[in-house]
DNA sequence: AATGAATGAGTGTTCATTCAT
DNA sequence: GATGAATGAACACTCATTCAT
């Protein structure tokens, strides 16, 4: 058998990011990918059964890379606001160090080609952020009010402002980053 | 004399709507739209330039009766605790007695066919929103920060939380919107 | 509306039957049926639904036309032996002129890609045959078996012959067809 | 030594026939029957030149054991109406023991991918039979008609009707075989 | 104004086959 | 001998849009 090119699965990986990002997840077509990321379209169902799989797993491997840095030497025992703000930070930092992959995420995250079980193992990844703020109900540092208002009121804004910020509409730096923290704690703190 | 225009339309309108909830935008072409709408598809195209030009359309229509309705009876001598918390609470209502336009402006909004153009057009419909901030901050009610930071941290949580009551992840009632509207507030008050 | 060529739905069916008995059911796709017909491909979908709708449709088209030809000014006071010839007469010479129809009906006959619908359909045109099988057992004339064998052995035999008649393996004339007709009457009569 | 070679012959072998009787050939493709004999596609080109090779080769394979089983014991001084039914018998026997192979056969015979070659060896293999036949012919016992005649109106009628009963729509039995049996005889007889 | 007919360009996917190992 | 990787060509079908009426 000829050897295989460790390389192709990450070049169309990259073809099909770039061109979601630029076209709309609509108007990326299997063949479109395949010119970007020089093979053949046939080559892309060697390694992938269809579109949906491909996306999938582009999606998986991306909040996989997200999580790994974002938990990267996450300490249990770390103060509640310390490691709040710890973890806000490096999200913000993954999402400016790669722009193409979060807007990748949150473009794909709501569409109907998403499936139940995607969406289900990328949950189970940030899983450690959900214990930290039961953890911190229980101390009664945070409100008491349904951990997924905790979740939004944290990473949403952010997020959103971090898309303003590529859009151009506004500019994402540490000084706005200090008052976004600071909003999102005042927002979740009891 | 045209009287059967508007019906027309309107009918486009509709199975427009109904389509992209129900499909994904990428799913719902033309043909079903003009199906739906028990219209040729031809005839689509006497009324619209192009499928862009349908959904840029549809789009402003909704996102200005949504600014009709949240400003209705708005009054600029309101206090403005009062004024925010009325303001959003006719978003919120809003969005829980039109499903379809909130889950249609939220799969659009980012959508790479919405024109510049019109995006804008959509932004000035909530200007009385920037203004009330700007106020706000005047008078050091506001954290004296980005504005679109306010306008965020007031719309986007609750947004997010209206998308997952409509999925079944989390439930919008009145007792949590009321903890929503407390979590805002602490976010963007000085 | 532009003017619908009443030509193009025929046109299709007739590259449609060229294409089957030449290339086989296979090997005919709709692009090489549009191009014999000399219409787009994508003309094809505005006459029929899809690939199976198409080819049913010719099957049925087909099937009517033997029908008519078959039992054109059919008598049922005709004596049976008398009938049985005239039939099987009229269905060799619809056969001789009309070799590719007969060839699509022998080789789409079997196809998976068959409705059972139109095979039903089908039948039914022919149901004449039957009642005369009927008939004639009940008069004693036939031999007391079942109907269908009647059937098979009246008509399989000189369709097998017509088959290597077109294959050049055997050729079918006058004489030849009075001793078929003289062995399927021995074979079925009492 | 090549001892895996007949293996991997015959599980190709038998995938095709299977997947053939069930999705027809039209929809059986090279790697579909790779995958059901548990070998990769290509390893199929080991042993075939091309898919047209393998079908002739299967077909010519499956005729040469029906030949085998058909005239196994024949017998060159058997009186001839014994002889006839001797081998109808056997015929029917080996339909009803092998309807994949039947079904094969019957599906195969008539497509364009049979070569004239196999198609011509094919018919060698049964050439007692147009012996027997001729020999019939000159004794005064059968119809002084062409003996592809008598080949059909022996064969034919009964493999229509094996056809019918594995579809279900009629009964092949012991009773109505006997009548088969007869009819045939009558056909053929002088 | 309204629409059926028509189409070129495109879709995702499968195909039989070849090649290097 | 055996096979995973790779591909150009083809598939059935849908698309947004135009045109003649």
């Amino acid at each position: 058998m000829r050897h295989k090119d460790e390389h192709k699965n990450e070049s169309i990986f990259n073809a099909a990011i770039q061109l979601i990002n630029e076209l709309g997840l609509a108007e990326t077509s299997m063949s479109k990918i395949a010119k970007k990321a020089n093979v053949s379209a046939s080559t892309i169902y060697v390694y992938f059964e269809n579109k949906e799989d491909l996306i999938n797993k582009l999606y998986l491997s991306i909040k996989k890379q997200m999580s790994l840095e974002i938990f990267h030497n996450f300490d249990d025992s770390t103060p509640l606001q310390t490691a709040f703000e710890t973890i806000l930070r490096k999200f913000v930092d993954f999402i400016l160090n790669n722009k193409d992959y979060f807007l990748f995420i949150e473009q794909f995250g709501n569409s109907p080609l998403l499936h139940k079980l995607s969406r289900k193992e990328a949950t189970e990844l940030f899983e450690p952020i959900y214990s930290l703020f039961e953890k911190g109900k229980k101390q009664g540092v945070f409100k008491q009010v349904d951990t997924n208002l905790l979740v939004i009121f944290t990473f949403n804004p952010v997020m959103q402002f971090a898309k303003e910020h590529f859009n151009g509409k506004s500019e994402l730096n540490q000084d706005n980053l200090k008052e976004i923290i600071q909003m999102s704690w005042d927002a979740v703190k009891a």
